[in-house]
DNA sequence: TAGACTTTTCGTTAAGTGTCGAATAGAGCT
DNA sequence: AGCTCTATTCGACACTTAACGAAAAGTCTA
């Protein structure tokens, strides 16, 4: 699965997430498309976004997200799969995600 | 009042206004500041936000709020004035400002 | 007219961003 | 072992960003 597998995914603590980091994970298209594939289909391999854009930029994509505290990864097989953090979200910053989301 | 005089104001029709500038704008602290003293105290001049950063630094943010649709300015002798463009925000993307302020 | 005041523009610097292709590394299958 | 699949890292590129100081422009006051 590439190097990044020795290194172990971390995840932010939900009190140590940053809004400014939130906000500015949410301001790219693709990634919000990420988030709102997650909620209306829930969790999902990185795989599965279809997003028009290369392996390596997704990757980038979802590690801005990871550690902005917006997604938590976690390795099945050969694949890596993605959750939406929405409860502790909505604890830290309650309603901003949904709308975000709903305002496009 | 400095050469952005002949050039007159410019600020996005609202219904141009996007998200993703939107976002980008507020997730800076020093802009979110900048907001929210509009909002506790009402229309204001530039120089009187008492942010601890250099006067071009400061104009740097304003034209960032106003080019994104956040603020509308105009000029008042030597002064330029700010105001929220808050009702058009909220017809365009509702309740999403109040909810980045509250978030920290 | 001369000076003070407010704010902008310009030039610079250091750091960050989105994108890609190539190379790499596990996991699983034959 | 070898091959395929999924996803990452790395290096490169063009672009954007936040910050500063210096210079300049317009407004007001003495």
């Amino acid at each position: 699965m590439g190097l990044g597998r020795w290194v172990p995914l971390s995840h932010p603590d939900i009190a140590d997430v940053r809004l400014d980091d939130v906000l500015r994970a949410l301001a790219d298209p693709h990634r919000r498309a990420i988030v709102r594939l997650l909620i209306a289909e829930g969790d999902r391999p990185c795989g599965t976004f279809g997003l028009p854009v290369a392996a390596s930029t997704l990757s980038h994509h979802f590690r801005a997200l990871r550690q902005a505290g917006i997604i938590r990864q976690w390795d099945e097989g050969r694949q890596r799969m993605n959750t939406l953090r929405l409860d502790e979200l909505d604890a830290r910053f309650p309603g901003l995600v949904a709308k975000v989301l709903d305002a496009d």
